[in-house]
DNA sequence: GTGAAAGCGCTAACAG
DNA sequence: CTGTTAGCGCTTTCAC
């Protein structure tokens, strides 16, 4: 036979008050020294836990924060969820994790199934724009974004709280960097929605910008390698690559290998975001290091900490450099 | 002002029916077809969404899964946690994740956590051993092993069911492959806790089995560095590593370098888990790939699915032979 | 086939 | 300071 659980009408009558008491001293609430000993006491005996049922009931809303990632297998995005859980920890919440696959359709869908559990904090990495988002917001849904934000016709929506990494400095320290080493055949290789870094790119490179050595992937591995070997394939003439996170470092370093392009003496290479293979790669990769944690820490922080929340938190990047860009060799143009 | 939401009872009074109808139909009950199409109909209407929170605190248990892990930022475990991710999507339950940092005091706290939530379903790589679990399923707990089963005094407990790779045939296969290349001196780089794999090791090297060989790491990749560089450093004789996780894989592809020994000159690798830098690593990496993945979605779908569950799945890995490892260097003794 | 009503465990309003 | 009580939204007897 299974035992019932202890509720809180048991531990008021083993204490000899009634269950409002219980309850208020259990949440920290006014009560008489000896009350609440008797009361704390009475709990301790029962080894009483409190049901997060009743008491999601009764308030409407459970306790806990989802999370929101594209891609949980992509490191940059698990070490974000680690930061999330990290912090969540510390104030004793549950994290309720959804995967997007960088599909607003699905980032609805999640968002809606989440209004159902009564979850109404929510930090996202978001798919979507003001479509998916702003329903949520009417729902009454508490929004904290990680990494992104998102755009309504171009505008930058920045009414809701965002952490994210200092794209801009980043991109701009990486094609200064590029510059100096002689390059002038830069290409970005950027996922789609990552508009805020190419805009970032566009102006960094100023008179160099090439439109067309800017080319765009979908999210998944497949995307990005075919992407990159395209770009590569296409544009003999270009002689360093930016790519705008690891997935797409990931796929020019493959598409590299494949046509037989060395690193860093034919194409030089930097990597958003640094992820422990960036330094077993060989050569070892530059790359933009982005506070993957940080970002769901902060995030988290945002959602969690009561009252006053800044909008926009921004957080700083670090280029790192390693052994993939080499100068241009003179007399060449390209590969 | 916020509109309240849509509950049962708005839907039971604009379809002009009780409660239990509505609630009837709506969970595929019986009734009568013109009632069920007045009930439905009122439902669209009125966007009625059924609270998860009543219903809950009247089940006594919250819906959804959760899912417990050493380490979210490790690939294999993000993997795993994608495939769970999968199939509770496709049954539409939310996944609850923790994260255990290989302790099982953090693990039986985050398992009171669960309960303290109502959650009652969980799929665990476990950390702790019959100490942490046997209170967990007292309390009523169905629990699912993935990657891990938990020993007791050196007896596996299989009455908990399991998903896991068959570490034994991945283990033999690959010291197999390495006794064939001329290997004598290989050595077991494991994380602690893993005894099947030592055990399989110790199985398939026979004769050959040198004890100080086998090297112990806690889960964090300092440690793993540390004791990959002292293995190395201690046993200039070893000619070969079999490392038991990504983790330790990654440990001992930068000890190696960092003691400028060469792959596979001087020291051949075979690494459990295939990841994607394992190609991008140089030379790439000789591995024992496992279903990650898979590991995470048949686990959820034993949780998930009614009726008979099978005590224990083994998935196969595959040995993936790519450059890491070669012949021992006749004339040479080790490195 | 359908409706009325009880009650899951908790908190908050109110009365004492 | 403390106890009584209502009620959150839902499912599930039970009676009709």
């Amino acid at each position: 036979m299974i035992a019932r659980r202890t509720t809180i009408k048991d531990v008021a009558e083993a204490a000899g008050v009634g269950v409002a008491t219980v309850s208020r001293v259990l949440s920290g609430g006014s009560a008489s020294a000896e009350t609440r000993e008797r009361v704390l006491d009475a709990a301790t005996r029962l080894d009483y836990r409190p049901s997060a049922l009743g008491r999601n009931l009764r308030q409407q809303r459970a306790g806990g924060i989802a999370l929101l990632v594209p891609d949980i297998t992509d490191t940059f995005y698990a070490r974000l969820a680690d930061g999330v859980l990290s912090c969540a920890r510390s104030y004793r919440e549950p994290v309720t994790i959804g995967v997007t696959g960088d599909d607003p359709e699905q980032e609805a869908d999640l968002v809606g199934a989440l209004l159902e559990q009564g979850i109404d904090r929510v930090i996202a990495v978001p798919s979507g724009d003001v479509e998916t988002w702003s329903p949520a917001l009417k729902a009454g849904l508490s929004v904290v974004f990680a990494d992104r934000r998102i755009w309504d016709a171009g505008r930058l929506i920045d009414e809701i709280p965002a952490v994210i990494a200092d794209d801009r400095a980043g991109v701009r320290t990486a094609v200064e960097y590029l510059l100096g080493l002689g390059h002038r055949r830069i290409a970005f290789l950027a996922r789609h929605g990552q508009s805020q870094r190419v805009a970032s790119f566009r102006e960094a490179m100023g008179e160099h910008l090439d439109e067309e050595l800017v080319a765009h992937a979908r999210a998944s591995r497949d995307s990005a390698y075919a992407t990159a070997a395209g770009l590569l394939q296409r544009r003999t003439d270009l002689t360093a690559v930016l790519a705008g996170g690891n997935v797409l470092g990931e796929a020019t370093v493959s598409a590299a290998r494949e046509l037989d392009l060395r690193i860093p003496r034919d194409l030089s290479l930097i990597m958003f975001d640094d992820v422990p293979w960036a330094e077993l790669c060989s050569p070892p990769l530059t790359v933009i290091a982005q506070p993957a944690q940080d970002l769901g820490y902060r995030a988290a922080e945002l959602t969690l900490r009561q009252g006053r929340r800044p909008r926009t938190i921004q957080l700083p990047t670090e280029l790192i450099i390693r052994g993939s860009c080499g100068p241009r060799r003179p007399g060449s143009s390209g590969h």
